[in-house]
DNA sequence: CTTGACCTTCACATCAATGTGACGGTTGGA
DNA sequence: TCCAACCGTCACATTGATGTGAAGGTCAAG
């Protein structure tokens, strides 16, 4: 599919789209007229990208992170130098405690907003 | 305390701690001479603000989910207005969101970390 | 009193992620 | 044929989070 498409069926800007070709971490085929060229994967890819740029991570991390992320494995996993496994290893690390931090915060916004709802709102449910 | 241990103790550089004031997250008090007067208490709050930037929540959003995380509650409860309230709401979903994209990555990367280890490493243990 | 280690504000620089728009090519349908 | 709706690259603007440094105040120790 075409880039308006893929931008259509995502949502993300087809500026963005480009962006991460640039960057390297989603990079489409070429039709022979220069038009970028998304096979059906990359509407997960690019939404995958999406998420983890969202949740902090800079590109050049989500490049790194993409290619264990494709399930079919195996076929990638000579690739592996012991720098690419520890920079891996750090990335896991500092993801749990990013995922720690926003969950109990999250968790006390939920009771927070709980609590107000229940202090104040003990009225009868509408139609 | 001043600004100078408050950075040792939470490694969070002075520019920074400057900036989260500027931005309304983390007001200390002043002394006389104009120095910031940080309590006890900002060590954490400190933290979590890092914590928060860092998993990508922007500052205005921290501020705006600040008070809610401050235990003793009870007396904010009141100055909720609706908007307030709608805004938690999303902000919440959408922490669930990333965390529920930041754990899957997470999780695909120690998979594969695994596999990658099992996969080549059967040698046996050292010391 | 001087020095050094703090602190202040101000301001400019940088970097990544985006927005926006100019200018031009391709293509399919009226 | 011509227009509309795509697409391409290029490039500049912006915003948020930072770094860096200048110019000067405060204060305790020597």
């Amino acid at each position: 599919m075409r880039i308006g498409v893929l931008s259509e069926r995502t949502g993300i800007p087809r500026r963005m789209l480009r962006y991460y070709e640039e960057t390297g971490m989603l990079i489409p085929a070429r039709s022979p007229n220069g038009y970028r060229e998304y096979d059906e994967q990359s509407v997960d890819r690019a939404l995958q990208i999406r998420g983890l740029l969202d949740a902090g991570m800079p590109t050049r991390v989500v490049k790194q992170v993409l290619p264990c992320l494709k399930q079919p494995g195996a076929i990638h996993v000579l690739g592996a130098t012991p720098e690419t496994l520890g920079l891996l290893e750090r990335e896991r690390d500092s993801m749990s405690e990013r995922i720690e931090t926003l969950t109990r915060s999250r968790d006390a916004i939920a009771r927070y907003i709980d609590t107000v709802r229940r202090t104040r709102a003990p009225e009868p449910q509408e139609a």
